[in-house]
RNA sequence: GGUACCUUGGAUGAGUGGCUUAGUCAGCGGUCUGCAAAACCGUCCACGGCAGUUCGAAUCUGCCAGGUACCUCCA
């Protein structure tokens, strides 16, 4: 199929075809998390574009090759000076050892992730396990010039590389913008320049995650990993590197700094940033201490939440919007992205009662699919394929309702539309358990036959018997509903 | 202060010069039903303010007001 999908290049700062560098192959990177806490709400935003990005991309064909790491060092809090690193001060907190911190919330994010239904990536690179690559990128800099080494650490000479390269080319920033407005921080000393950001840190000797270097023992600056983890899997050039808006600056403008000053050109292609997630109008992070755990949706156990979000009903939330604007928490929202969902998966299930007829009458599965793909293609327009797929539903449920027909070859290809869109590229899927496919596989029968009772019952207008019936089944989880010719079920709990 | 961006109905959230005042949720009215649920049909409610460009602007330009993000760790 050819291939028109269009994504909007931060570089740029305009939607851009997508041609890759080396086709069929594609290359991309995305930042991953910080293991030192829990996965929140705005962690989701980033793992589920960048997965619906990722799928999409296999789905026209290409052979991708997606690398999102997990940053268990480096990560300094505060400033490069006198931070500690995340990793670092929560295992002294919590009294651990580093990587038993690291392996606890990496555990913990993978659930978080498979819960949302985000596919793993290719490859999953933790920043310990690259210090001789970092180190190498390190050594590259300051080989070409563009870094000093001051009291065992390493420093990015940003006045320098900025004479020959633009430094703030992503973030729209000049050298100078960044020198008035960077904040006077004390024990800057070491560094020529304020701008200047850490290549490599030497550790204070109380330090536990620390590597042997030329310049000191120590540990990586936090940009370091990304280059090197991203040249060392992706090459010296790949197609697409994401993130969080909020990483722009400094972490991706340091990136393209570091890749200029190694190898002496950019790695990446095209640069895509998903926005925010905001709580009343604000953004939801760590530092504002104002985040909701994706644990805390799935249980309800939170206090601003008046019940709990299954995962799909929060992987639903976040693609109704586009992933470049920002989208607000709500109960209101997330009730409203429940029940749509739950339209829409009901409308998936009763595909199967339709009958086809000789003729497709009263509706249009023509344009479906392309329409899909045209908002697929305009940088991953989610809420518009949704828009779509909730005309579908409409149709399902005039043709269940039998106030429309339906070639078999139309309902086939309405059928494959939904399941394409819904469940392979938004990566939706059914949320009844394996708990509840027993249950229905146990009850099934009996249930049915119960129901042929009431049946029975409404026949001889004993509604009371019939109501009976219906309520005793609703206590159990058994969602009973009329239709003109009988009756269907659900299994609720 | 610098940089980037945003402001659409009761809640969300698309749309970038006319055929879209999208879609979802909520509300209202109706159809169906013994009742209920679901569904279907209809319907209410919006483009921050002012000026300009234009035959025509939510959409382009300018100004004003308000808000957010980044500039320190953050997805």
């Amino acid at each position: 199929m050819e291939n028109k999908l269009v994504i909007y290049n931060t570089l740029s700062r305009r939607k851009e075809q997508f041609v890759p560098l080396h086709a069929p192959h594609v290359g991309m990177y995305v930042c991953g998390p910080t293991v030192y806490g829990d996965a929140h709400l705005g962690h989701a935003r980033p793992a589920i574009t960048f997965d619906v990005l990722f799928r999409y991309l296999k789905h026209l064909g290409y052979k991708v090759r997606y690398v999102r790491n997990i940053t268990d060092v480096g990560h300094l809090e505060h400033d490069a000076d006198e931070g500690e690193d995340k990793i670092a001060k929560k295992a002294r907190l919590e009294q651990l050892e580093p990587m038993e911190v690291v392996q606890h919330y990496t555990l913990r994010y993978h659930d978080a992730m498979n819960a949302l239904n985000v596919l793993p990536p290719s490859i999953e690179p933790h920043a310990s396990g690259h210090i001789i690559e970092q180190e190498k990128l390190v050594q590259q800099i300051l080989d070409h010039g563009y870094a000093y080494v001051s009291e065992g650490s390493v420093y990015f000479d940003v006045e320098k590389y900025n004479k020959d390269h633009h430094y703030g080319i992503l973030s729209g920033r000049n050298l100078e913008d960044v020198l008035n407005t960077s904040r006077e921080l004390d024990g800057q000393n070491e560094k020529h320049n304020p701008a200047d950001f850490a290549l490599w840190k030497k550790a204070q000797p109380e330090h536990i995650m620390r590597w042997p270097s030329p310049w000191s023992d120590g540990f990586p600056g936090w940009h370091c990993e990304c280059t090197a983890m991203g040249r060392k899997y992706l090459g010296d050039h790949f197609d697409i590197h994401g993130g969080g808006m909020d990483l722009i600056f400094p972490h991706h403008e340091c990136e393209i700094a570091q890749a200029v000053a190694s190898q002496g050109n950019e790695m990446v292609h095209y640069w895509m940033h998903n926005n925010m997630i905001t709580i009343n109008g604000q953004k939801m992070g760590k530092s504002y201490n104002n985040f909701i755990n994706l644990s805390e949706f799935f249980t309800g156990s939170h206090p601003l939440l008046t019940q709990p979000y299954s995962p799909m009903t929060i992987r639903f939330f976040i693609l109704q919007a586009h992933y470049r604007s920002t989208v607000d928490f709500g109960n209101e929202a997330l009730q409203a992205a429940e029940k749509g969902l739950q339209r829409l998966t009901e409308a998936v299930k009763n595909l199967k009662r339709i009958i086809p007829a000789k003729a497709t009458n009263g509706i249009d599965v023509k344009d479906l699919r392309q329409k899909c793909y045209d908002a697929m293609n305009d940088d991953l327009n989610t809420p518009i394929v949704i828009a779509h797929l909730f005309d579908a539903a409409r149709m399902v449920n005039l043709l269940v309702d039998k106030k429309a027909t339906i070639t078999t070859t139309d309902l086939e290809e309405l059928s494959a539309v939904f399941h394409l869109f819904l469940f392979e590229l938004l990566g939706i899927k059914e949320e009844s358990g394996e708990n509840n496919k027993a249950r229905e596989e146990a009850y099934g029968k009996v249930v049915d036959m119960v129901l042929e009772q009431r049946q029975q019952a409404k026949a001889n207008k004993d509604w009371a018997t019939s109501d009976k019936i219906r309520n005793e089944l609703t206590a159990l989880g058994f969602e009973v509903k009329d239709t003109k010719d009988g009756f269907t079920w659900n299994l609720n709990k």
